[in-house]
DNA sequence: TCAATAGTTGAACAACCATTCAACTAAAAA
DNA sequence: TTTTTAGTTGAATGGTTGTTCAACTATTGA
């Protein structure tokens, strides 16, 4: 007899399904590893993280370089700090925004790679 | 004088925004990056591709894999093998897909390293 | 030829998300 | 102290997107 699941479908290779079931990590994994590659999924993120590989910048000069305001930019650089990919430094009121994780230069790296090949 | 530019903000470092500016390839760069990472930024999706770093599979065993329709797993499919990130080969009605691209398994691997730190 | 099944497609819908606006805090300059 | 400005925050909004459903195609087997 053929084994149902939970969506309309007969399971064709069971013994494939259960092997990489098996090899598979637990769900929550999953969804940390989409969160951190939905940092990257936004041309404007993209636009801001690579500027931040070039050099430190502050929220307004942020906003002038992408075009778009200042509430926009502090919107996202809290997304980022939440996912450990930016941090900052203070110097009196402007907020020098850089890198925090090493990964991320490689990711865009592979960015780059992937749309020009 | 301070330069005014298109939204709230002065230009509070303006050599560092034009050097960076200087640095920068256009924008569509960005958006096809975007639009490659953003497959990445869904749990079911991650699943999908770790899975198939693993094994070949058809859509059936996908869909029960993944705890999703056929018909999800399908739509899913075609916007990964728009992006060039899956291939299938077909065999009778069964179409088993695999990865098309090496720069997967390379970027769920830092994924993975991401999270775990 | 006819029924069953793997897969695709488009419409519909709910959930999510990037941005703006307005109101706020805090530090620097006047 | 008062004003200006860098930055943050929360609500509102328009656009995007992941999923399901229903209808379809095409291949296999009876």
């Amino acid at each position: 007899m053929e084994e149902r699941a939970c969506c309309d479908c007969d399971v064709i290779h069971e013994e494939i399904v259960k092997a990489v079931k098996k090899e598979v990590p637990p769900m929550e994994e999953y969804v940390s590893m989409a969160n951190l590659f939905k940092m990257f999924g936004d041309p404007s993120r993209m636009r801001l993280l690579h500027a931040l590989s070039i050099h430190e910048m502050c929220v307004c000069d942020l906003a002038v370089f992408l075009g778009i305001t200042k509430s926009a930019v502090s919107h996202q650089l809290k997304s980022l700090r939440l996912s450990n990919l930016v941090k900052y430094r203070k110097e009196g009121q402007v907020a020098f925004y850089s890198l925090a994780d090493d990964h991320v230069e490689t990711i865009i790296k592979i960015g780059f790679e992937h749309i020009r090949e």
